[in-house]
DNA sequence: ATGGATGCAAACTGTTTGCACTACT
DNA sequence: AGTAGTGCAAACAGTTTGCATCCAT
């Protein structure tokens, strides 16, 4: 993907997040659209910190409370997805842009006997979590809206 | 299930226990054996919170800090196993024994209209699953030792 | 007797909240 | 002008840690 076709994105982001502040009756403030630049230049999963210290090392100025409000939109936009890789519960989520992205899942390799240090993180997408999908939504009468499928393991050696 | 087969399970789980702690050198003490107790008479999930309740309104003397370093020695010993069902990063991890039950996975149902209130956890187990995670572990060279599959809906009207 | 395990409380960390101020609409 | 949104700091909740004491080995 060349820098034009980025920039391209950048915008059309951006309308859908004007298109859904409008819809919501939110207001178009300047720091949801910084936010989401900063959030889409971003080739890898971030966490919130991450995130800040970034804008403040180009000094914008952004509370940690304001990116956690505008975080809680892009969720609610699907601008971002939510994750929370480690298992360890009081470690931070991680966020990943993912409005160009087809829904994919994660390989959580950790590092041998590191006690759950993590290694690497491999994005995958197999078909058949549909048909699971779709059996469970069957079996139980539901609307499944979204899943979340991690495996865990190491590497062969 | 009667109760002669539940005390008798109960036997076969604190020797698992007893067995695990000889083998890592650690020590019988009695806290262990009395936390192991509560757990495997629990039907449902828990969390840290309901089972040190339970435990104070039993008489039992023991503290938090126990409990956490207790509960690690038992997902270690894969006594039990540890859940994050809400997407609400800080609320609390829940545990269920694990010693007799085949692995499962979760199907979250959300209240309707009630931004991610839980109605209701139920258990499923698909084996399509299965060969899933053996593709991946083909696909790129791991050893997959556990994984969590979550789908979040609602009830269908 | 020795040091691993415990109880207690304080510390920690990621997230949430309250409040005064700012700036979209 | 009115109020949603912001920055800041304090509060919060679940978990972790430090330390004195206890007890399994």
């Amino acid at each position: 993907m060349n820098t034009n076709q980025k920039e391209n994105n950048i915008e059309i982001i951006k309308d859908v997040l004007r298109q859904y502040l409008q819809d919501k009756g939110f207001r178009n403030t300047p720091e949801r659209y910084t936010i989401l630049e900063e959030i889409y230049q971003l080739e890898h999963h971030f966490n919130v910190d991450d995130l800040y210290l970034m804008m403040i090392q180009k000094k914008y100025h952004v509370s940690k409370a304001t990116i956690y409000n505008t975080i809680e939109i892009f969720l609610d936009a699907g601008l971002i997805r939510k994750h929370q890789f480690s298992e360890k519960i009081s470690s931070s989520a991680s966020y990943e842009k993912s409005y160009f992205d087809k829904q994919h899942d994660h390989l959580v390799i950790y590092k041998k006997d590191s006690d759950k240090e993590i290694e690497e993180i491999i994005e995958f997408c197999d078909p058949r979590i549909q048909g699971i999908k779709e059996a469970i939504e069957n079996a139980f009468g539901v609307q499944i809206d979204s899943h979340s499928l991690y495996f865990y393991g190491t590497r062969k050696n």
